[in-house]
DNA sequence: TTGCGTGCAAAGGTTTTGCATGGCA
DNA sequence: TGCCATGCAAAACCTTTGCACGCAA
């Protein structure tokens, strides 16, 4: 899937701001109320509709949480090698961390040749707490 | 986290249907139909707040997906050893796979010594397609 | 009898759709 | 100019909440 559609404003300040946080994860809220404050406001709709197509194309990733049905949406860097790896998302801060180490390449191949089951890369994310947010947590006693 | 409350027809059925269809996961759509057709009617409130305490209290499973946002539920067995190992989970047919060998448990170990990273079991699951599923796919090629 | 449980109806929140207008090429 | 994109408003969903009545203990 390529983009066929016209260049517009709204396109580009949304993809932008993705962009350039893409260690960050935004709700669709948090993006309309973040480009009407700081770059160009942009039509909820517009918003649904965008972030809809870059999913699909693989540029940005869709995540739900389990227990508050709350959707975020993280830019992709490097989209093509995701396929191929792990990633591990931090509950606490939303950090998405690239696992391609040969240990970890080794566990999709372990499953499917013991469990008889083909992970999908691109549906599964580990979860937990990254180092900051666990050394944040100790140090605030849990709070 | 313990069952305090009063015994109702509703729970039992509720929990009956889950029980015995642990290998099967429901919407909450999907249960509200089939305890009216095939048991005893419940209101979809009922069912909610059911579900809400047994998910609460590590019986049941509630599953979100990223693309549909669509709400799943499925019973737990052994539910105590469930957060001590990570689950595959089928995206076709919904089939949970406990995962319990070495080289799993070694996985989390992994992660945590060369990536710094805390796995929740209990928010994580692996998607993918079953071995059934895989098979059946590729016998009706592909549709 | 006491008080939690149930379920209807209404409210709340999120996402999608219809449609007239706007803007890219 | 032609056609896609935008965004408002409304509809469609899903889930939670308020409240009166029912029922377990």
């Amino acid at each position: 899937m390529s983009e066929t559609g016209y260049k517009t404003k709204q396109k580009a300040v949304i993809l932008d701001l993705l962009k350039n946080n893409c260690d960050r994860e935004f709700t669709v809220d948090g993006l309309v109320e973040l480009l009407k404050s700081e770059s160009f406001a942009v039509g909820r709709t517009t918003v649904y509709r965008y972030l809809d197509y870059l999913v699909k194309n693989g540029d940005v990733r869709k995540f739900v949480s389990d227990s508050t049905r709350q959707a975020t949406f993280q830019y992709i860097e490097h989209k093509h090698e995701c396929e191929e790896h792990m990633h591990l998302k931090c509950i606490k801060c939303g950090k998405l961390i690239h696992l391609s180490c040969d240990f970890m390449n080794g566990v999709s191949e372990h499953i499917l040749s013991h469990h008889n089951f083909r992970i999908d890369n691109a549906k599964t994310t580990l979860l937990g707490i990254c180092e900051d947010c666990y050394r944040e947590e100790a140090t605030n006693g849990g709070h």
